[in-house]
DNA sequence: CAGTATCCTCGGAGATACTG
DNA sequence: CAGTATCTCCGAGGATACTG
């Protein structure tokens, strides 16, 4: 039985209620990149050009904004060299590397079981469409 | 070191990738509510109004739509009772309460350091407008 | 009580072009 | 190479009213 909302409530009574800070930080991470760039993150230190790349799909402007809120939130640290062409390297902080290690379950999840509930959706589909309706 | 996009890829190729399916289910989980609707459901059974009391700001518009798509996920089980004021309970389902446990994590790191980087923002805030710009 | 049905808004997100 | 700057749009999400 995994913690729930009440049980977390017992311990700290209106977290995570519509103005709770701990609203903010959870939008951050769960925002539509977050977490994918936070695991490009995991195991190191990445070039703005090596995410742009490992986070498939993700655009220059999505890629800097999310990179953007992580700094100001203290999770990723960001180091330019003032060179000729230009380097900039994106590295986790100790925070983020702490929040890194917490979403991995998650991650690993989904790779166990993305399968499973795809097939299921689509059989969803399938049942719905040959149904009533 | 957490398990990075990178090492993922060793062990399956191409996985988390723009097409892949692992997307859809990363989506599911980190919408707006999915995290808070799961997390509600992590110790038992709740009731629709129970639900909407604990998700606290959801609409019952996203509330209807988070659980119909869990539903169709097999991650959450619908129980309707045909009663005068009806009753309806929603409970995860083996799938769901794996997933619970998946994110528990999170929910943790969440509530552990979610002020010291809402602080920190406003400190961000406060040195942005003092300085230049 | 447990939802639909509608209408509407807002901003997340994409596309494109440009720059130091 | 590593970003900004704009423009645009779609649809997730909200508000309100209604119903079995």
């Amino acid at each position: 039985m995994a913690v729930s909302l009440q049980v977390l409530r017992t311990r700290s009574p209106g977290v995570l209620t519509a103005l709770c800070p701990t609203r903010v930080v959870l939008d951050h991470v769960t925002s539509k990149w977050g977490v994918l760039v936070l695991a490009a993150l995991a195991d190191g230190t990445r070039r703005w050009g090596e995410l742009r790349r490992e986070v498939d799909g993700i655009s220059e402007k999505m890629l800097a904004s999310t990179l953007r809120t992580f700094e100001a939130d203290g999770l990723v640290e960001r180091r330019a060299y003032p060179e000729i062409p230009p380097r900039v390297e994106y590295s986790l902080t100790p925070l983020g590397d702490e929040l890194a290690e917490a979403i991995a379950p998650l991650l690993d999840w989904v790779l166990a079981h993305a399968g499973e509930i795809v097939d299921r959706d689509a059989s969803v589909q399938t049942r719905g469409s040959s149904v009533s309706r």
